[in-house]
DNA sequence: CATTTGACTTGTG
DNA sequence: CCACAAGCCAAAT
């Protein structure tokens, strides 16, 4: 049975060691699905609620969360991240530091 | 099969 | 730095 595109997504993501975050995009190029980014963020928003997926590091490339900063998402997100170790300021995170890009 | 949608990205002002 | 537009492309409707 040959993986699709979401399992493939999906182990990527697992591969993000914790402390350190992905963007969309090189998630889906790292998962070898270049310009998909879109649907690295669909496959996401399906996730179940208890899903195992670090779906947390996953963040846009502008280095802020994809929710609004208000949501309870938002929080979510970020106390995890904060938990491992990412420092925020001003609702941002510093690529230059936590950026992983496969090892 | 055509259209809409979306947890995106990049460029422009 | 913020806002908006265009580009992109798979999945859902």
């Amino acid at each position: 049975m040959t993986p699709s595109n979401q399992e493939r997504v999906w182990q990527v993501i697992h591969s993000i060691p914790s402390g350190k975050v992905c963007t969309y995009g090189h998630v889906a190029l790292m998962a070898g699905l270049p310009r998909q980014a879109r649907a690295v963020g669909k496959y996401l928003s399906q996730l179940p609620n208890d899903s195992k997926i670090p779906w947390h590091r996953v963040i846009n490339a502008q280095g802020k969360l994809s929710f609004p900063v208000d949501s309870s998402r938002y929080d979510k997100q970020r106390a995890i991240l904060q938990e491992e170790g990412i420092f925020f300021t001003n609702n941002k995170i510093k690529l230059s530091l936590y950026l992983w890009l496969g090892e």
